[in-house]
RNA sequence: GGGCGCGUAGCUCAGCGGGAGAGCACUUCCUUGACAUGGAAGGGGUCACAGGUUCGAUCCCUGUCGCGCCCACCA
């Protein structure tokens, strides 16, 4: 016997443990051997993560895919695995340690602050993993990799050593984002611009002569940096900026520092922004950089790690300057404090024009959320553009496709536009570059220290000593090589050249640059081949009001107290549902809930046929089945299945949830079920057709839960141990086939049940308007029906008579007096209501009725007798508008013959 | 500034050239033996606005208004 209710955490535990032991998900299972591979990897969570909703979603889309594939009899390789997350890790291992009160990174050292955060990997690796099984992730978990292992770690130097001998990776000087908190540089992506208030401070540097004497004259400058004024080294203005021709070639004398900086002509100056002439300052901005480029200028950096003023014993600084002692007193100060200052001092020297409140964009870390600031450090950079371009050209080609397909614009829109990428980091935890120095500069990049010592001893011509490169390698770097590192590459292993390039790769739109491009081009480049055919980007998930989720806010949803609230297999089935694609989603807990009705919907039916005896017959064959309303249901379920499988191939994941979900409760359940009672709980009913139903019945909830596997793996799987009680070889549920039902559409039975249901209905809305009692039994009166028609009702007369709640049923010539008139089909039904219906109502609900009709028809009729219309639309749609303007006739012609008996009786 | 997308029932969203849909919410009725986490019935929409293309526009085009997101931008 079936529990009363479902019980989710319960069957769980229980069913993922069945899978477990059978290694279900398991790639290359022998019995696979000859059929067609599929493969999707997983995007890896970070290692010391926890099962967030984005993730959620994430591997159900994943998961759904994969078991339907499984089911279609795919050799199925779900690759799981882990992110080693560089700044993300280092920076909660480092937290942690603050929080404990225990000695910082700094103090450790490296090696011991390492072994701290393989402690902590090893801690919380497993966390995610669990929490990924929970929801039912058919990962082939015996194959988990980690971005730092052994194998993982062999690829990226690989990559970075072969990649650094052909040139596309190199090490160069210039300003780079520089993220002051964690002291280090990070890449454009991982940079925010932030609309900011602020100021723009207009100052006044003085003009001087050939002999650095004032001139008495002034050139005034905007911006928004102060503190960044002791690094200038010229002001530029644009060439053809007449306010400013006789200024050109001239110098200032840079206030506080006293440094002699000429003023340039350069079209980079914008006469329309600020005051047309712009102070340059080459180390501390991108564009100043480039200036200072064009015009030979120095670039003096006049900050240290950490943000903070570095003007003592700065020697690019105090070169050609003589600084006054208040600027010298800034040393040290932070940028901030620093900025605030140096706005003070110019004012005591009168040298501060006006201050105008300014919103602009400030750069900032997305990890440590502070200002970022241009720094000029040597840093390892990718050379991507030609990688870039080979790229573009898969995704033209078709190599790789975007679903949905306009993603492939953003895509090309950044890749087309694409700078070199800054791959090193002044990190510990990550991959540490392959990189060795000797004294003099020389830089050798191998794959370890022998290689780099042998390569050394022949440039230097005899034995140098080394210093490997402290730096690592940005997580995305070892994240691009994920498709192919995870199978075993550089070596050509079985899996790689089984399951590569794979399928499908599922992921969020907000990592498509990040990830999904990089995979793209490091797969082009290393493997020959797009790394996956499809990439389908599925949208945020948000909180019921459509507001971004973080922790701050508060208005998170944790997937896990989801499933343990409603189960696993709701929340599946909710966030399928959900998953229109290119929208975000909009989650609450209510959406939850009302998949986890469906749930218990589905349970309950089970139930029922339970107790009616369904039993499962492997002999039944279902295009065998006679009675119409098996064959009208097994027709249902046939359009079901394709539905299914149709949206699920194009990546329709709400779609497919919608069609099985409709299915199941408006067809099966409210209907096939209800009709079916009569024949499952009458007496005197055929045995042979008691039989047939049973088994159709149960054969159907085992094609139900097939076709629901996807979605909700643990229910189904456990309704087919349920079913499939004692019978041998069954196996599990998700190793199982897709189901077949083609060849099972009935237009017959559609026809038949189609009638009745909608004669069921019918009667069931006259009886509500016109109030008449739930539970009072009325009579119904076929009027002037023909022959099939009057077979039909009288094949279905105990149903009809159930579901209707009816007294009898009578065929009549015509209607009785008073009566409510139905038309259904083409048939008039008749409810004899006299003493409960208003009469005038009813007429007025007729006459209503006949005014909407033939508002149709005329509508239908201008079409018709528009010439244009006929000659120009299609022949099968003049033909379609035809009909229906026929059946809306036949149909304004009984309401009008009803309204006539009505009216003349009344 | 450049790009992408969205405005359809109270809410969340499907539909995207020829009859306006679903779920939730709401109203009324029903504890009938699978299920009240249920059943039955019902109300509710100038498909943002304005032009255009078309025999025909919620759907295609243009513009306007409103709302998101991405990229670039510290004068």
């Amino acid at each position: 016997m079936m529990d009363k209710t479902f019980d989710p955490a319960a069957v769980e535990a229980r069913v993922g443990a069945a899978w477990e032991t059978e290694g279900a998900f398991r790639a290359g299972r022998p019995e696979r051997a000859g059929a067609e591979p599929y493969c999707i990897v997983i995007p890896p969570p970070n290692v010391t993560g926890s099962l967030h909703i984005g993730h959620a979603l994430n591997n159900t889309l994943q998961d759904i895919l994969c078991r339907f594939e499984r089911m279609r009899g795919r050799d199925v390789l779900w690759q799981p695995g882990t992110d080693h997350a560089g700044i993300a890790t280092q920076m909660v291992v480092e937290r942690q340690l603050m929080e404990r009160q225990q000695p910082g990174r700094r103090e450790l050292g490296r090696e011991a602050f390492l072994e701290k955060v393989w402690a902590w990997k090893e801690e919380s690796g497993g966390a995610i993993v669990g929490q990924l099984k929970r929801l039912g992730a058919s990962c082939d978990w015996s194959r988990e990799r980690f971005t730092m292992d052994e194998g993982l770690s062999e690829a990226v130097l690989k990559t970075f050593v072969d990649l650094h001998a052909q040139g596309l990776i190199y090490r160069d000087k210039r300003l780079v984002n520089w993220d002051p908190k964690f002291q280090t540089a990070i890449s454009d992506l991982e940079v925010l611009q932030v609309e900011t208030k602020g100021n723009l401070w207009y100052f006044d540097y003085p003009v001087v002569d050939e002999a650095d004497g004032l001139t008495g004259e002034t050139i005034t400058v905007a911006t928004t940096r102060p503190e960044t004024m002791l690094g200038d080294t010229a002001v530029a203005v644009h060439p053809d900026d007449k306010r400013y021709t006789g200024l050109i070639g001239k110098k200032v004398l840079l206030p506080l520092v006293r440094r002699a900086i000429p003023i340039v002509a350069d079209t980079y100056s914008d006469p329309e922004k600020g005051t047309g002439a712009v102070k340059i300052t080459p180390a501390h901005d991108f564009n100043d950089f480039e200036v200072g480029r064009r015009h030979g200028l120095r670039a003096i950096n006049v900050l240290d790690e950490e943000g903070q003023m570095l003007l003592a014993g700065n020697e690019a600084f105090l070169q050609d300057a003589d600084p006054e002692p208040e600027a010298l007193e800034l040393h040290g100060l932070d940028r901030a404090v620093a900025r605030k200052r140096v706005v003070a001092l110019m004012e005591e020297k009168g040298l501060l024009l006006k201050i105008e409140p300014n919103v602009h964009a400030v750069p900032h870390g997305d990890r440590s959320g502070v200002v970022i600031e241009p720094y000029l450090t040597d840093q390892w950079y990718v050379n991507v553009k030609p990688l870039a371009e080979r790229a573009l050209q898969a995704v033209r080609d078709g190599e790789t496709r975007f679903v949905p397909e306009n993603n492939e614009k953003v895509f090309f829109q950044w890749l087309t536009n694409i700078e070199p990428w800054c791959i090193s980091r002044q990190l510990w935890w990550g991959h540490q570059i392959p990189a060795w120095f000797d004294e003099d500069g020389g830089i050798y990049v191998a794959l370890n220290e022998q290689e780099a010592q042998a390569k050394a001893a022949s440039a230097r011509g005899g034995p140098v000593t080394l210093r490997r490169d402290e730096d690592v390698l940005d997580t995305w770097f070892s994240s691009a090589l994920w498709p192919f590192s995870t199978l075993g590459w550089p070596e050509a292993t079985p899996e790689l050249a089984r399951y590569y390039p794979t399928n499908t790769l599922v992921t969020g739109k907000d990592i498509l640059f990040f990830w999904v491009a990089r995979m793209i081009m490091m797969g082009l480049h290393l493997t020959d081949k797009a790394p996956f055919s499809t990439v389908y980007l599925h949208a945020l998930v948000r909180d019921a009001t459509g507001a971004k989720m973080s922790k701050s806010k508060g208005n998170v949803v944790d997937p896990l107290g989801l499933i343990e609230q409603y189960g696993a297999d709701a929340l599946r089935f909710t966030l399928a549902a959900l998953a229109a694609p290119g929208r975000d989603i909009k989650l609450g807990p209510n959406q939850v809930e009302s998949y986890r009705n469906f749930a218990t919907k589905l349970w309950n039916a089970s139930r029922f046929a339970e107790m009616n005896g369904c039993r499962l017959d492997p002999d039944f064959k279902p295009e065998a089945a006679k009675a119409v309303l098996n064959r009208w249901a097994l027709g249902e379920a046939a359009r079901a299945v394709s539905e299914v499988a149709t949206a699920l191939d194009a990546y329709r994941f709400n779609d497919a949830a919608a069609a099985a979900y409709r299915f199941v409760w408006n067809i099966f359940c409210d209907w096939y079920l209800e009709l079916a009672k009569p024949v499952l709980q009458g007496e005197g009913v055929d045995p042979a057709l008691k039989n047939e139903t049973q088994k159709s019945i149960a054969y159907l909830i085992d094609q139900i839960a097939k076709l629901l596997h996807p979605f909700m793996p643990f229910l189904t799987e456990e309704l087919w141990a349920i079913k499939g009680e004692g019978m041998v070889d069954r196996g599990l549920l998700t190793l199982a086939s897709w189901p077949d039902l083609s060849g099972l559409a009935n237009s017959e039975a559609e026809a038949e049940v189609g009638f009745l249901v909608e004669l069921i209905s019918e009667i069931r809305s006259a009886r509500s308007e016109t109030n008449v009692p739930a539970g009072a039994q009325i009579p119904l009166v076929l009027v002037g029906v023909d022959g099939t028609v009057r077979e039909r009702v009288q094949r279905w007369q105990d149903t009809l008579l159930r579901l209707a709640r009816l007294s009898e049923i009578r065929f009549e010539t015509d209607a009785p007096k008073n009566s409510v008139q139905l038309l259904v089909r083409g048939s008039v039904a008749a409810l004899p209501l006299e003493g409960i219906v208003d009469l005038a109502a009813e007429v007025d609900r007729l006459r209503k009725e006949a005014g909407k009709t033939e508002g149709e028809i005329k509508k239908l009729d201008g079409k018709l007798n528009n010439a244009d219309f006929v000659a120009r639309a299609p022949e099968e749609v003049v033909e379609e508008q035809r009909e229906r303007r026929d059946s809306e006739a036949a149909r304004l012609e009984k309401i009008r013959e009803a309204l006539t008996r009505l009216t003349d009786q009344g």
